[in-house]
DNA sequence: TTGTCGGCCGATCGCCGACAA
DNA sequence: TTGTCGGCGATCGGCCGACAA
């Protein structure tokens, strides 16, 4: 996967280490990961080096991840950088344009639609022929495994605002998208879009609305 | 599963070795089917005795087959028979009757409904009450899994047949049947009843028609 | 006896603007 | 600006007898 669209499905607030940097990790936190009613097992942090990163999806859920994998290296070992080994985070070249939503009840369950907030439209999406009546559009969106989706993109109703409608159904049933899921669509360069989803946490009511970074919440 | 049901959904032509009874196992059929690409490699057959047999049933594709366990065992070996140790065949107890139908275009494609021959009907099915207008009845059949499918069973139009209908395109959709697969139609005890499937051998285009044993294969 | 077809009716899908938060 | 709703037209699923092989 392009380290840029990895990056923009799984959220600003998801950091990795750089390849090669020191960590320490907590087989704690691992053994309570993969049995949470054993006991209590203490265990001490260990001192490791990132040797290798992979940026992955899951082919069913389509949910990213990272596989990094760990060398033990104590603090005084020498250990080679080689050159132009840090993660390559800040190249400007090409910037990606991002915007997640989560799925209300009326995007999950009704009808089949997708309301577009307004700044998705505008900034993601590629324009809209505002001469035409109504101004509609066909979308051609491409998902984490490289597969296409298309959207009937629409601008219409009173007052106006965008929707995707045919197309929109498809995705959602096809992915098993639920209420409380998210949607995430990208916008690499003039006419390269991408999709992705996350998964709503576990049993997660939420309310109240907010915003972090690029990440949309609706409700209040 | 029972020994009884799991014949029959294999069907008459399908013979397993008695539990205990020797066998030769031919290493050279076992690295064909692995890798039928693989260059000749010869061995000579083993003779062995069969030491366990499981019958089982594919979770996905409901197709059964038997695990052999087989044990290498030399001519002149002694070998321990426990007593009542014979494959029960031929308990007279419980006689399971079947049939079995292989899909017709019309079964696995249209309008949901499966056209249930007479014999299948008369002497598998429970019997309708003819004196209703038109006769109807629910039947509640377990399949290998131990899951219950319901059917609506009728016997309507003219001239009269017997149809299912309700219930019927479900199953098809669940099992994903295609045209050229088959059903297994079981009664063990009144008013129990099995359903079992067969795979259409791969790139079949079956013409004629004929019977054999218990099955049945329209067609002209 | 039974495989296929067209008719037809009801259920569902999904696009729409209205309306209000 | 956008989430939800009711309306409604198009599509689809699936039950039916007709008919012929």
């Amino acid at each position: 996967i392009d380290p840029k669209i990895w990056r923009a499905c799984a959220g600003a607030s998801v950091k990795i280490p750089a390849l090669f940097s020191r960590v320490y990790y907590y087989p704690q936190g691992h053994v309570e990961h993969c049995c949470p009613s054993s006991s209590a097992v203490t265990a001490s942090p260990i001192a490791c080096v990132v040797s290798s990163i992979d940026l992955l999806a899951d082919p069913i859920t389509d949910e990213v991840f990272a596989h990094l994998t760990l060398h033990p290296a104590a603090a005084q070992d020498q250990f080679q950088f080689p050159p132009q080994s840090r993660f390559e985070e800040e190249d400007e070249s090409e910037k990606v344009v991002t915007f997640a939503k989560v799925l209300t009840a009326s995007d999950a369950n009704n009808g089949g639609g997708f309301s577009v907030p307004r700044y998705c439209a505008d900034s993601v999406f590629p324009p809209l022929d505002f001469q035409a009546d109504p101004p509609v559009q066909k979308l051609f969106i491409t998902d984490v495994h490289g597969g296409v989706w298309d959207f009937r993109h629409i601008y219409r109703g009173t007052p106006r605002r965008h929707l995707l409608t045919t197309g929109w159904s498809k995705f959602v049933n096809s992915k098993k998208l639920i209420c409380g899921d998210s949607v995430v669509f990208m916008r690499k360069s003039v006419h390269e879009m991408f999709i992705g989803v996350r998964r709503a946490p576990i049993s997660n009511k939420s309310g109240g609305s907010s915003y972090y970074g690029d990440e949309y919440f609706p409700g209040g």
